[in-house]
DNA sequence: TCTGGGGTCCTAGGACCC
DNA sequence: TCTGGGGTCCTAGGACCC
């Protein structure tokens, strides 16, 4: 029978600001998204006052105020490095590790027969914790989908002290029917809407909902959730991550644009900033897509469109990128609109060293990809846009604000913690 | 003033092929 | 009155994930 363990960082995000500033333990934390806009982390203090996910920052301005609330901007360098900490810890726990996304991991329990699981779950929390500092949950199950609910339930439960072992639990059922149907793995709002009104509204009743129906309303992916939570494992472990079929930049803007002026030096932002990423990746690009968007949540005319172009021959230099892109925006671009965000997206990625060429094709590959180079080396050495493309303007205004963020302090010289021995 | 960003997979339908 | 069948590829849209 297969097993699996699914190790997940509490409120990742904030521990990683915790484990530098020990101080903000105990008290209510947020770290906040793109220019300080929305939440996308929160204590457990926090959540206790009453703050959703995801929600607008400014709305709780006088909740974050009265409660003396410590928000942070977010710091990917930090998380980034931090979660490869946790990762690589995990590795010795099992010969299979699926990295699942920035927090979560996947372990491969299968032929752990004689170990009590539930003891080796409390040794890889401990071990992640002395090592990262760093606080886990783990939840053993024998499908991923039943390891995601484990796992949730030995993050509520206090008795469970931060591991829980669903194959040894007396009555799954009872816990089961305790589920709401939202927070089974794979059932995103619109499902749930349409289970409930069948009756459906707990993942106990999802596991016995009839199989030609979920087929019909929800596909193959719905009976493959529906089996999990039978016990059959559908979701394999997938440790190698198949290639990025897309490299995407997109942000919201800070004052709405109305010029195509300004939505040039947008999009010309974006699109060297998706093809550092490409660089990065040793990839690249035979398709481009450009979009832009007003802003929904306002009351005033709304326009959203989108093109893809293709490029003669794929590539990763950034201006051949960037011509491609421009054209793309200015067909699409309409004046007297309040455009609220736009974005570019890389497609049809192949590896640099693949790259078909073309009978006609005119460029100086060579010297783009000396350019590139030594663009890439400059940036990353003496900061993001120290050398640019002229199109992406001279002012800051396409930099995502960051008012409150932390230091790198594992990824950046300058910026180590200091640490006082009297 | 202020409502994220970056991904994946599946499905249906159209174009095209023999 | 009769108007194929089977296959592939591509795209757009919808659903989901963290």
């Amino acid at each position: 029978m297969p097993l699996f363990a699914l190790v997940d960082c509490n409120n990742f995000y904030v521990s990683c600001e915790r484990v530098f500033s020990p101080k903000l333990a105990g008290k209510p934390v947020l770290v906040l998204g793109n220019n300080d806009g929305i939440v996308v982390a929160r204590s457990n203090e926090a959540k206790a006052l009453g703050i959703p996910m995801g929600v607008p920052a400014f709305k709780y301005r006088d909740l974050i105020r009265r409660h003396d609330i410590q928000a942070f901007s977010s710091n990917y360098a930090l998380y980034g490095d931090m979660s490869q900490r946790v990762m690589e810890t995990l590795q010795q726990f099992s010969p299979e590790v699926e990295v699942y996304s920035i927090d979560e991991a996947f372990l491969g329990l299968t032929g752990f027969t004689h170990t009590n699981l539930t003891d080796y779950g409390c040794t890889i929390r401990a071990t992640v914790k002395r090592w990262t500092g760093i606080p886990v949950s783990v939840g053993i199950a024998e499908t991923k989908t039943l390891a995601k609910i484990a796992n949730h339930h030995a993050k509520q439960s206090t008795e469970s002290s931060g591991v829980f072992d669903l194959t040894t639990w007396p009555n799954r059922d009872t816990l089961l029917a305790q589920v709401p149907v939202e927070e089974v793995w794979g059932i995103g709002p619109a499902h749930a809407r349409r289970l409930s009104r069948h009756g459906i509204t707990t993942a106990l009743a999802l596991r016995s909902a009839d199989d030609q129906w979920i087929r019909k309303q929800m596909g193959v992916v719905g009976l493959r959730t529906v089996q999990e939570l039978r016990g059959f494992s559908c979701l394999p472990l997938e440790q190698c991550p198949p290639p990025k079929q897309g490299i995407t930049c997109s942000r919201s803007f800070g004052k709405p644009v109305t010029t195509l002026a300004e939505m040039r030096e947008a999009v010309a932002v974006y699109t060297a900033r998706a093809a550092e990423k490409l660089r990065g990746e040793q990839l690249a690009a035979s398709a481009l897509t450009v979009f832009l968007t007003t802003n929904p949540f306002k009351n005033e005319p709304q326009y959203s469109n989108a093109t893809t172009l293709r490029l003669p021959v794929a590539t990763d230099a950034t201006p051949e990128l960037l011509r491609v892109a421009l054209r793309g925006i200015e067909a699409m671009y309409q004046e007297g609109f309040r455009y609220k965000k736009a974005g570019v997206m890389l497609l049809r990625l192949v590896p640099v060293g693949q790259v078909q060429a073309n009978l006609f094709d005119r460029a100086d590959r060579e010297r783009s990809k000396r350019l590139m180079k030594a663009i890439d080396s400059v940036n990353a050495r003496y900061g993001t846009d120290m050398v640019r493309l002229a199109a992406s303007g001279l002012t800051q205004r396409w930099r995502t604000r960051f008012t409150n963020r932390s230091q790198a302090y594992t990824t950046n010289w300058q910026e180590l913690p200091l640490v006082n021995v009297q």
